[in-house]
DNA sequence: TTTTTTGTTATATATTTAGTATAACAAATT
DNA sequence: AATTTGTTATACTAAATATATAACAAAAAA
């Protein structure tokens, strides 16, 4: 597995999980389709409580990008399958906001944090076009 | 005052604080030499605690973005004396990266975030010249 | 100079969140 | 038939969040 637990963070363990996870689909790591590790191996696995990945795969699958079924797995839904909406959009320029604010105000120009926007996304969008 | 608090937020009360009063300088609601109100009048007008205020603003002046004169106030530094290290740009493109990860595999083309960071941009900018 | 305001520090308390531990259940998979 | 799966429930600990109150000393205002 990829996913590396802080334990001494200010982030969740729940949270860097998700984090982690939403990370790895967009590098490519894992592709629509295929199924998370179970909540219990996935648990053994980083040396966390079944709960807490629980509480990740579900958050995930609140923001939409994978769907559980029910005592068989979680599956990471296809970005095809998966419409933009506009809920969505507004949630992502909501999350956008502070960040873009706080560069500001320290003193970034546009060019800089859209210059790394852009750095961010090519270092996630390595594999995600189906090589 | 231009904050308004939700209480059912999951986000922190002081969290809250701490985005909207960097929105604000953001907006040029506020400018660098200016003092904000005292924690104690602050807290009254919310109606929250003087604490929560207090932790906002440290949480401010850790950012960089105020400094504390003790028994005195909080000032709202100026960006010309603030420059941009590469720590603060190191943690600007670490709060950016989950926002665009998610953004990425909910299906968000590189242009869809790119607009939306200029559309915020552009929202916050707005006063931040001296007109 | 006296009074008021300021951030600071301390203590105490209540509530919520985060995380763990364990167990049992029923459906799905092997 | 046995194992694995997500689900649900209960119990517990620890940390984070928020409030309440009080006192202090320095700064600012009267």
């Amino acid at each position: 597995m990829f996913i590396e637990i802080e334990p001494q963070s200010t982030v969740p363990i729940y949270e860097q999980l998700t984090r982690q996870i939403i990370e790895g689909i967009a590098r490519g790591d894992m592709q629509a389709g295929e199924t998370l590790p179970s909540v219990r191996s996935l648990a053994a696995d980083l040396g966390v409580n079944m709960h807490t990945v629980n509480k990740s795969y579900h958050e995930l699958e609140a923001k939409g990008i994978i769907f559980i079924r029910a005592k068989s797995g979680a599956v990471i839904r296809s970005a095809d399958e998966r419409v933009l909406t506009l809920e969505q959009l507004q949630q992502i320029e909501k999350n956008l906001k502070p960040v873009v604010a706080e560069g500001m105000v320290l003193g970034a120009t546009e060019k800089q944090i859209e210059d790394m926007m852009k750095k961010v996304f090519a270092d996630l969008q390595l594999r995600v076009e189906g090589v």
